[in-house]
DNA sequence: CCGTACTAACTAACTGTTTGGTTGACAGAG
DNA sequence: CTCTGTCAACCAAACAGTTAGTTAGTACGG
């Protein structure tokens, strides 16, 4: 037909809104799909034709990009992970700034909290990835310069208080209503001298 | 037959021992079996064949005693949660020590913890029975009650010290090889003037 | 016209729940 | 003591619906 040139051209214009043929753009809406539905129902509660439905594609999508539910999810919450370590780097010398920075990683995105809540639930504390222990590793050296350097406390050995830290930034986990102010005054005190 | 005394004597004796045709033995047994399923699954991943298994009788019978599946979590629970608000009483004026022995209770039955957390994750916060309420509100009084007068900080309020007391004392559900005496000098801490 | 993103239809296994029938304990009559 | 009727505790099997995962074919883009 004469019309090819424009048949293609709309493809084309559609594949950039990500409705047709597009790889990637399919991968991504399933992804944020099951974000939804793992973050509300967990792993075990999670159903895969909710979260094509959502996506907006077939099921068989999901076990040709992802192979499994359980590999949607891991793939999931390593993508979420790798996000919030990057975005919120530890500044060792203002530890109750960068657990206020978490809480507000957390308020901005609860769903994540709930993966990763759900994750230790059902995968326990063995199963965490590579380089996120690489991350908290690297952590925990940051904040044992920081002591030796005598610029915070050294009453917490440094790996009990980044584990202080990182705990009391998800106190909105166990308690509604909780407030960044007590998150940050909390480890305020924790830490002084 | 001349020995009929003897097999009532006998029937009697088993039936003491909780093996035989004893509602409150079942039910109990299912209790335990279910404590274990839910702590280990979920709500959504507990499955009723593997509880009725466990408790070595038929799955018929959670729905004679608890109505379903969601009853029979609700109702562990509740029992769970009475068990350990009584045994774990409050001391206003030790929140260190209370915070201690709220995590001797979670290290002594781990499976409570897991049980609330999926709980929480798959109810929400809304669902809050209204015993435990009544019981955080009376806490949540003593500690008013003694910074009135004097005995603690006032630093915080009375609802965020309990809120922080008591998320301190699950510091072992964030962190593998929480110590009893981090959690104690973290309250400490916390709580000092 | 080829490769591949995509779909509808399918399956085999598993799910919570119900049902109909069985069994053991016990009270009262003989 | 023995027999028997009754009732609650119990179980095996079946139920209807749902599950994760598969497959064979369609149609689009290059």
């Amino acid at each position: 037909m004469s019309t090819n040139w424009l048949v293609a051209s709309t493809n084309r214009l559609v594949k950039l809104a990500g409705v047709v043929r597009d790889k990637e753009a399919t991968k991504a809406k399933l992804l944020e799909a099951a974000l939804d539905e793992f973050a509300e129902y967990g792993i075990a509660g999670a159903r895969v034709d909710r979260i094509a439905a959502k996506a907006g594609c077939n099921k068989a999508m999901i076990y040709a990009y992802f192979g499994s539910k359980e590999g949607l999810f891991d793939q999931l919450l390593k993508i979420q992970i790798d996000h919030v370590v990057q975005s919120v780097p530890i500044t060792p010398d203002d530890l109750p700034g960068y657990a206020g920075r978490l809480f507000d990683a957390y308020q901005e995105e609860p769903r994540l909290l709930r993966l990763a809540a759900y994750h230790r639930l059902e995968n326990g504390f063995d199963t965490i990835p590579e380089p996120e222990a690489q991350a908290h590793r690297h952590k925990v050296e940051a904040i044992a310069q920081a002591q030796v350097e005598g610029k915070i406390t050294a009453v917490f050995n440094a790996t009990d208080l980044l584990d202080l830290v990182v705990h009391m930034s998800i106190l909105a986990f166990s308690t509604p209503n909780a407030s960044r102010d007590l998150v940050v005054r909390s480890v305020e005190r924790l830490i002084a001298e």
